[in-house]
Formats: C-alpha cells, structure tokens, sequence
DNA sequence: TTTTATTGATTGAACGTTCAATAAAAAAAT
DNA sequence: ATTTTTTTATTGAACGTTCAATCAATAAAA
C-alpha cells in the first residue's frame, strides 16, 4: 500500500494512537505492538518513524503540549479587548481545552505528568509549559496586582487550574469541563476582590476555537 | 539470619524499600530486584510476604493512604475548639504532611495517582481518600454556609489542595511545605469572605505531630 | 531435630528493535 | 499504452534482553 508522501500521516495516526492506547491501558502496558494496532500498521513502522518507542513517546507530549499552547493563544487572540481579566479568563477556558477533545488526551497527559518525573527529556518539557502558563497568568496579574501579590496570585490560579484539571482526569466519569471553568473563573474574581479591585463580569466566552 | 516473628519487620522493610525505589527510579523502573536490593534482601522475599509484586504495590499504597488519614485525624484530635475554621486549617495542614517526611513519598503517590486510572485496586483506594478529604471539608463547611456553597467551596479547596500539592512534587526542588499550606489557608479565608463569613485569624498550628 | 526464614539460579513470558523480504506505487523505457 | 525498472513504504519473524515468579536448597533459630 506504499503511496509516496505517508511520513506526516503516519506520524499523524501513530500520535492519535498512542494516546489511545494509554487511554485504553496506561502508559505502562502501552506496548508497541498494541499502539500499532490501534493505528491499523506493524509494529516496526514506530522505529522506522520515530527511531523507536521513546521518540513516540516524546512526540506525543509534544503534540498535547502544543495543541494546548494553541488552544490558549488562539482564545487570547479572538479577544477585542486589552483588558487583563478577559486575557486571563481566556487562559483559564483554553487550559481546559487540554480535556475538551477527549479523555484520552487527559490521561496521556497525566501519565507523562507522572513519568516527567524520572524522564529529563519529558522533565523539560512539562516544564516549559509549568513556566508557560505561570509567566501567562503572572504578566496579567501584574497589571492589576503589586508586584508580590501578583507572583502569589498567579501561583495559586496555576494550582487551582491543575487541581481542577486532576481530579476530573481521576474521576471515572471524566472532566465536567464547564463546571471546571466556573469554578477557576469564580476563584479569580474572589482573588481580584480580594486584592480591590473592581470585577468586571466577564462575558462567558466561545466554547468552540476554529479547530 | 532467620528470626522467628520477621514478618511485620520485613513488610516494613519492603514498603519502604518500594518507596526509595520509586523516588529514585520511578515505579516503571522499580523492579522487585531493585526494590530488594534497597531492602537488603533477596528478590525472592517480596513474593513470600506479599503474593507479588502487586501485592506489595497495593500495600505501599495503602501505608501512604493510612498515614495521611493519620497525620489529618491526630491534628483535629490535638484541637481544644470545635470552631469550623480551626477544623478546616488543621485538614489543610495534614494534607500537605504527605510531604513532610520525605520526597520519596510524595513521588510514589504521584506515581500511584497516575496508575490508579488503569489499575481498579488502586482505583479504588485513591477513590476512597478523594472521598473522605471532600467529606471532611463539606461537613465542616456546611456549619459556616449553605448546603450547595458548601459543596463548591469542599470541590475548589479540594482542587486548590491537590495542585498545590502536585505542582510541589513536579517541582525539582520539591514542595515547600509552608508556603503551600500559607497558600491554602489565604485561599480558605478568601473563600469564607467571599460568602460573608467573619474570618477568625487561625492560629498557627504546631508542625509537629507525634509522629 | 524440627521449624522458620531466606536465598538465588532457573523458567517462561513479554518486550523493543532489527532487517531481509515483499509489495505497491512512481518513473522510465519500450 | 504497456512493460520494465526504480523507489518507497511496510511487514513480520527472529533476536537479545529484561522481568516476575518459582522452588529446591540452605542456614539459622527454637
């Protein structure tokens, strides 16, 4: 079945696949053998692609990390607004984008979370989007928060968007990503009252990005 | 070297084994051999005393879960009040006791999380101790507010918990103990402001606990 | 001497990787 | 238009490794 021009799509499928095997099974049972059959190819394929398993493995973060850094910009750039609530109630929707599509991408996601640990080349990676979404949510707060307080702020919105975003990753029925977001955007208009100042009720924003 | 009464000695032994075995290599990498090894036994032992590896897993998991159930009942013992608020400063404050002994801990109980998921026996567990966290906090904060804003407060404070906690133990440095549990306290004050309760300024628990 | 605890070599299953073989498409030749 | 050649994509059996579990042998205590 060799048509010319198959490396993009099967990188494509194999990536969709991984995390559908994780979904199925978990990270540790995700054999090769297994995500190649869940994209309807041989097991060899995966090595001639991606040099082996590992390299599927660090493409697939790489695919969540990007898609979740897409979901985020795309939201921040539909705003006609400057205003640094609306920025950051767009950080907050777009992070739970990370759900919105599928749980597998959830579970693929917490399961590199638990890995990262032990596994410098995903360490970095989860990394760079821990600073991500910190330096997001901190630059905005700065605009409205002393310098301190913003740091603190941002922190405690990072944990409460991950909280959030974990335990509904746990629950058997998966993540009630609507309530999610109410519950991330009222803690921020408690935060900013908190500190003083005004709560300008945000709109609800667009569920769907142009995907 | 056999003793007579090595059982609980060695299943001691061996949980703890599992734990610096997990911190050091992560729970993919942490082979009864080298959990044996850490132990000072032979890889043999693990089978005799826990069925399997699995066995021993659950049982380490289960040790996590006693002691953390532990360090939150004995410092609610410790209370002289019965004030809600004291209650619900001294829940926070076991919560993040996870951490206090050692980062192993806190690593094998991500690593548990992550294969709770896929694994129905520790499914089950960790369902067990997301439950009665949210109970402890719903019945308390049911005595400061209404049935449904305590519902949501438990949720996001149970949420604001976990992702302290979870971005703590992604941390290289791991979890600074005292600026999470400041953290949760600040978020619990706001969030009892927020619905119009007078905030008592707890005082600062002791750190200790019988241990 | 009996009981209890422990060892460590062995076994069989499972895994990721490799690579010669294959088959289909594309290009070249007729 | 057909046939032949070349290129590209893919397969799957074989290989070497690693792991958990087993169990006969052993050694210390009772």
């Amino acid at each position: 079945m060799p048509k010319v021009g198959m490396e993009p799509i099967r990188r494509q499928q194999l990536i969709k696949a991984t995390m559908a095997a994780i979904d199925e099974v978990g990270l540790a049972d995700a054999t090769v053998m297994r995500i190649a059959r869940h994209a309807g190819v041989s097991a060899g394929i995966i090595s001639h692609y991606f040099g082996g398993k590992d390299g599927l493995l660090e493409a697939t973060m790489r695919q969540i990390l990007s898609d979740l850094g897409e979901a985020v910009t795309a939201r921040r750039r539909a705003l006609a607004t400057k205003a640094p609530e609306a920025h950051l109630a767009a950080i907050i929707d777009g992070n739970f984008d990370r759900s919105q599509v599928t749980g597998p991408v959830a579970k693929t996601w917490l399961a590199f979370w638990a890995s990262s640990m032990h596994q410098p080349q995903l360490q970095r990676l989860q990394q760079v989007n821990d600073r991500r979404l910190y330096a997001n949510l901190c630059h905005q707060l700065r605009r409205l928060l002393p310098r301190e307080e913003a740091r603190d702020a941002a922190r405690a919105l990072a944990a409460m968007i991950d909280g959030l975003w974990l335990r509904g990753a746990l629950t058997p029925d998966g993540l009630d990503t609507d309530y999610a977001r109410r519950q991330a955007r009222e803690y921020l208009d408690q935060l900013l009252r908190a500190h003083g100042v005004a709560t300008t009720p945000t709109t609800p924003s667009p569920v769907s990005t142009e995907s």
